[in-house]
DNA sequence: CACACACCTGGGAGCGCTACCACCACAATC
DNA sequence: GATTGTGGTGGTAGCGCTCCCAGGTGTGTG
């Protein structure tokens, strides 16, 4: 059966059935009409034959593309080296694989956001997620692809979004800082120009404005690294600070192994907490006290959305747990 | 610029450009004969109308496909929500982006591999890179796709392999141990029809042999929860064992999660060494002793040699260093 | 001046597929 | 018997592209 033979094609379909293309074709599409009888006929020599329809004929003559596009914004093309972006394709493409549609990464740069353009011309991209989007980004979703944009994070009136409520997840966090009796909390937070990190900044301060306590905040990016550094600057400028709140859970890790190798006790002295619940923020030492952040249903629903072609609701928000361990 | 514009064909810039289809395809393809002046005005034409390819055309006429597959071996689906998959997914995807090629991900189930045809048979599917595969997997890679298939772990006469040398990797681990004066070294496994995850425990049971040393080995996988259970497992046979060997960072991080919460001091009574070095190994308490292993870098050159068609040679091993931290 | 041999160009077929249209049977209606 | 369907069918155009081939222009040789 593995012979060197050439895949089947629909006119080998029809001959072997003794149909016409016209009506092979209307049975594997499963539009428009056909006899029982044809309709078996076609049915046994696909398979017999293991007929695969060539997509690239399908898209042609469709008009559509051939692959979804992640489009990832960022200040350097790093940010396509990021386990958070890797979750976001990995979690597309599984549901692409059964339409027979790839996916693509590319990172647009921050101060060249046009470049997003140039991307979406290739009229081989059908669909886009956008991750770490702004606004302004999202207003360069060309025409052709309005809804079949979908941002991960931020949306605009064009473009549905699908995340978690950050800012509540965000609160929750404080919340429970704060019932733990903290009340010198700082911030390790993320890019000042990622909309949707902002929103656990704003969250943050407005509790901490709320319950008349100042705000410590040092900028960070989702990194480790960030996070050790983060965490001597924190110390350096507030040093009675009794939590750091990370963005991340790696923000969050860093946080804390700077902190150890100063000698200083988590949660004993320092409360820190991490967001995101990865899989190895139960093993840590200690184990980390964080908010979930179902990635993979995200990527997915979005995904899907894009696929179906379906904007509405223009926003979609997954739930967001506290999940408490022993970091705070 | 950005309006409601059909995308440019091929025949929209021949025209603006005053030449025939065939110029302006010769022009772009970079192939075949064109006067100076003939390309010299394709190009502006090209340039000022945005124009982009269409892959799907491209791909019809050429005949190939319009996407790599990222083939995953296992016992089951959930094999595809793993951050290795993710990291060998995104690293393919970038190497594909600039071709305007897709990229899918599918498991083949271990019980029934010949699902790998049916994925394979799809005419949309120009390359293919295998993961996790076994012997019998290599075999069924259609003949269409020899050559552009790329195996990373363990190749066969006809596929060729990426990966690292695991064998020399876990060698230097075992050493390590020995050399730090541990005797009783246990070792928790991948997965056993893993063919590279053996290569590692060959050369665990080897080194053992060589210095007389009996062998303690527990089944895992590479998850957090295995390497947890599996050092009860440990424990309970073997009380007096004096070293872990971890088959990857997670693995060795459910080892130590659960060593401490039974109060067993590592690395003062166990060592414990991971495979990896994931970002987070450098921060975890204690730090991760532990084998690099530059996952992208192998699935950018796997993706590489799949694109350019040169299978030659047919084994490439990247250079994987111990890296020396506290666990052991 | 004929000839070869460059270099350059446009016409046209066709990749595999879908969608439109024309057509044919056969029934039901007037 | 002429009309109007209705379910079923095949012919064919064309999606955007590449490549082959026939037919140009020039320049250099016999």
């Amino acid at each position: 059966m593995t012979t060197a033979r050439r895949p089947a094609t629909l006119d080998d379909v029809a001959r072997a059935a003794g149909v016409s293309r016209s009506t092979a074709s209307r049975v594997i599409a499963g539009n428009g009409f056909a006899s029982p009888t044809a309709r078996e006929r076609v049915r046994t020599a696909a398979d017999e034959l293991g007929y695969v329809p060539n997509p690239a004929a399908r898209a042609l003559v469709h008009g559509t593309g051939v692959r979804l596009l992640v489009a990832v914004a960022g200040t350097d093309p790093a940010v396509l080296d990021d386990s958070y972006v890797d979750q976001v394709l990995g979690a597309t493409a599984r549901v692409c694989a059964p339409h027979g549609l790839g996916v693509t990464v590319d990172w647009v740069p921050l101060h060249a956001p046009e470049r997003l353009v140039r991307l979406t011309d290739d009229r081989g991209v059908t669909g886009l997620i956008l991750v770490n989007t702004t606004p302004a980004l999202l207003e360069l979703v060309p025409r052709r692809l309005r809804g079949r944009a979908v941002s991960i994070g931020v949306g605009s009136a064009t473009v549905p979004s699908v995340d978690i409520d950050n800012g509540g997840a965000t609160e929750a966090i404080v919340r429970h800082l704060y019932a733990g009796g903290r009340r010198r909390i700082a911030m390790v937070t993320g890019p000042p120009w990622l909309t949707c990190a902002n929103r656990s900044v704003d969250a943050y301060r407005g509790l901490m404005r709320d319950a008349g306590l100042p705000t410590r905040e040092v900028v960070g990016d989702f990194s480790v690294e960030r996070g050790r550094a983060a965490a001597r600057e924190v110390l350096r400028r507030w040093p009675d600070t009794d939590a750091i709140v990370g963005i991340s859970d790696a923000t969050a890790l860093g946080v804390i192994g700077r902190l150890r190798a100063d000698g200083v006790q988590v949660p004993g002295d320092v409360a820190v907490t991490g967001f995101d619940d990865i899989p190895l923020a139960a093993v840590t030492a200690p184990a980390l006290t964080t908010a979930s952040h179902p990635v993979r249903q995200i990527a997915s629903a979005a995904a899907t959305m894009v696929l179906e072609h379906r904007h509405a609701p223009m926003c979609t928000r997954f739930p967001s747990a506290l999940v408490r361990r022993d970091s705070a």
